[in-house]
DNA sequence: TTTAATGCAAACATTTTGCACCCTG
DNA sequence: CAGGGTGCAAAATGTTTGCATTAAA
C-alpha cells in the first residue's frame, strides 16, 4: 500500500466516509499520473477503458469531496471545463499552459509564494490558497506556428 | 469623448469591426467601474435596468470579441462562470478573492512579473499574459466568520 | 443598399441532483 | 442490516449558434 494510499484511505476515515472501490480508482487515475491534470471526463474514460465501471456522476461527486477535503486541487486551465490534480508536497506551484497545442508545465517559485504572503497580510487577508497561470506559446509551437482559429 | 472610447472605436475600426450602440453600451458596463469584474448576466442585467435592450447571446459575442482583440480580460474567479475587466495599463495584476464573500480585491506586483517572465524563459516560453488568483478570506469575514455550507 | 450585427429560441457542454438499488462498515 | 454510495436519467447552469430581422456604413 502506498503512502498516497494511506493519505487517502486516513482523509475517509477522517472525515467519516467510506472507503469504496470506485473511490479509489478515482483517487488513482488522479495519483498516479501527476503530470497529466485531467479533467472529469478524462478520468471517467481511463477508467472505463480499463474496464471499470464507474458513472460520470460519481466522478464529478468523488471529485468534489476530495477538493472539499483538500486532497486535490481544482485548476482552471483557460478551457471551459476544470481540471484537477494532487495536492501534493508540491503546493503552490503554478502552470505555464502553452495556447497552441494545450501543454501543461509546471513550475513551482519559493520567491513568488512569500510575495504572495507578504501581499495578503498587506491586505489584512487570511490566506488559503493561490494559483497561477501563465499562458504563452511552448517551445516547439512558437518554432513551428499554426493558423489561429 | 473619453480616452477609453477613443481606443474602443479605434479597435473595432482596426479589426473592421462596426461601432454600434450595443457594443458600446456593454464597453461601458466594464470600463466604467473598474472595480466591479462583472460577468456576463451582470452586465445584461446592468443594461437592462437602464432600459437598454441587449439580448445575453450579444453580451456574450461582444465579450469574446473584446477578449480576442486584447481589449478586456477574461477572469477566472472560482465560480462556475467568468467575470471580465478592462484590460487597461494596470497589465498583468492579481486578484485576492474572499471565500465567504466573494469580494475582490486586486494587487499589482513587478516583482512577481519579473519572476514570471524569468520562468517563461528559463522554460523557453513565449509568455503571452498570465493570471494569479489568490483565495482566503478578508478582514471583515476572518473576524466574523460565518458557517460554512 | 449591402452586409455585418442583433434577438430569439434552440442547441450544446459541463456539472448537479432525485431516486431506486447496492454495498461498506 | 442500516445508512451512505452509486448509476441512471433528468435538471440546472453557463455559453454558443442558426436564422430571420435590423441597422451601420
Amino acid at each position: 500500500m502506498t503512502r498516497q494510499n494511506d493519505d487517502f484511505r486516513g482523509f475517509l476515515r477522517s472525515a467519516n466516509l467510506r472507503t469504496t472501490r470506485t473511490r479509489q480508482w478515482i483517487w488513482e487515475e488522479i495519483v498516479s499520473r501527476p503530470d497529466v491534470h485531467p479533467n472529469a471526463y478524462d478520468i471517467y474514460e481511463r477508467l472505463k477503458a480499463k474496464r471499470r465501471k464507474v458513472s460520470l456522476a460519481t466522478v464529478y461527486r468523488t471529485l468534489r469531496l476530495l477538493v472539499k477535503g483538500g486532497m486535490v486541487s481544482q485548476i482552471d486551465l483557460g478551457e471551459d471545463h476544470s481540471h484537477y490534480e494532487h495536492e501534493g508536497a508540491k503546493a503552490g506551484h503554478g502552470h505555464l499552459i502553452c495556447l497552441s497545442c494545450g501543454k501543461v508545465a509546471e513550475f513551482s517559485n519559493p520567491a513568488i509564494r512569500d510575495i504572495i504572503g507578504r501581499v495578503g497580510r498587506s491586505h489584512a487577508f487570511a490566506l488559503d490558497k493561490f494559483s497561477i497561470q501563465v499562458f504563452g506559446y511552448c517551445e516547439a509551437c512558437k518554432a513551428h506556428p499554426r493558423s489561429s482559429s
